[in-house]
DNA sequence: AATTTTTCCAACCGCGGATAA
DNA sequence: GTTATCCGCGGTTGGAAAAAT
């Protein structure tokens, strides 16, 4: 079964944009909200196809994006979110607000696959996930002309050392929660965002999104614990675990440990012990799987 | 100063999953 | 159940900038 162009190729603006494209995206989306990404180029007056405006609104143009270098925390929470979660970019970038996945991904490539690589030779502690995901473009488009002039043109020396020293990792199947009403996927964890972001759907959620914390030690069950801003003592725990989840959650009676959304660097570092944790009691692979599927949610 | 090589990152490509028709 | 389409993801590329020669 073909599969059909995004969109027509004739006629359509690429490479660069303009500051006039960036400005109508903007201002089309800041007037119609994200979406529709197929029509949306037509409707702001842009000749781009809808991938290349999603990208562009997703990868530079949103409000909430960080600016700047890596900074060393999270360039250290990047290494050890990438150790368990594997190449799953978006992933990570939803734990490191204000930075997308292209960035991290671009950061990873170019600095940290090699510092692991110089580190691993001394003391081999850096394992991504040993698994494979999907097949990458390059093996399903080999015969790829493009791609072999690019290879070609590039250095024997980057080619071939970028050959051994990209880390293959296999990932498992990824899962995608259907939702009936999507969260900013930056915000997955990001707690003054969502907390905005409720606030910005126009009381959709009267609730608090406050943070997400394990509510089961040993089930390695994760979820939003969503409570009453006026409320503090009292938090519900919608349950990640479940595919079904947030369309019709599962919701747990959970009392508030601490101030929501107060530290969320320490929420992360919170997830990262308990996986520690979990590596240290190895042997239970299942219940590390566990873990990390739980992040996936 | 000129040329070559390497680095960096924005943007593109193609795929898979979800879902509408 | 099948097909077409949309969306989002991760891998890859192109080219500008920086560094090295």
């Amino acid at each position: 079964m073909g599969r059909a162009p995004c969109c027509a190729k004739v006629g359509l603006h690429r490479g660069p944009w303009t500051p006039r494209e960036d400005s109508l995206l903007v201002n089309y989306i800041q007037a119609h909200g994200e979406g529709h990404w197929r029509s949306l180029p037509k409707k702001a007056g842009l000749l781009r196809c809808g991938k290349s405006c999603r990208l562009r609104w997703m990868n530079y143009l949103r409000p909430d994006i960080k600016r700047g270098n890596i900074t060393p925390d999270e360039d250290d929470l990047i290494i050890r979110l990438h150790s368990l979660l594997g190449n799953r970019w978006s992933l990570i970038a939803g734990r490191l607000p204000g930075r997308t996945d292209n960035e991290i991904k671009n950061y990873w490539n170019t600095h940290l696959s090699k510092r692991l690589l110089r580190n691993q030779d001394n003391h081999p502690t850096h394992r991504p996930p040993s698994t494979k995901r999907r097949k990458t473009t390059a093996e399903s488009t080999k015969e790829s002309t493009k791609k072999s002039k690019h290879n070609n043109k590039k250095s024997p020396n980057r080619a071939s050392a970028e050959a051994t020293e990209r880390p293959k990792v296999h990932l498992p199947k990824a899962i995608r929660v259907t939702t009936s009403f999507s969260l900013p996927r930056n915000d997955s964890f990001d707690c003054n965002t969502a907390i905005s972001w409720s606030s910005s759907q126009g009381g959709l959620l009267d609730r608090e999104v406050a943070h997400v914390a394990r509510s089961d030690e040993t089930a390695g069950l994760y979820g939003f614990f969503v409570g009453d801003p006026q409320d503090r003592g009292h938090h519900e725990f919608f349950n990640g675990a479940n595919d079904d989840s947030t369309a019709n959650p599962h919701r747990l009676e959970c009392p508030s440990e601490e101030e929501p959304g107060k530290d969320q660097n320490g929420t992360l570092e919170n997830l990262y012990e308990e996986y520690l944790q979990l590596l240290r009691t190895e042997d239970d692979l299942v219940q590390l799987d566990s873990f990390a599927e739980s992040l996936l949610m």
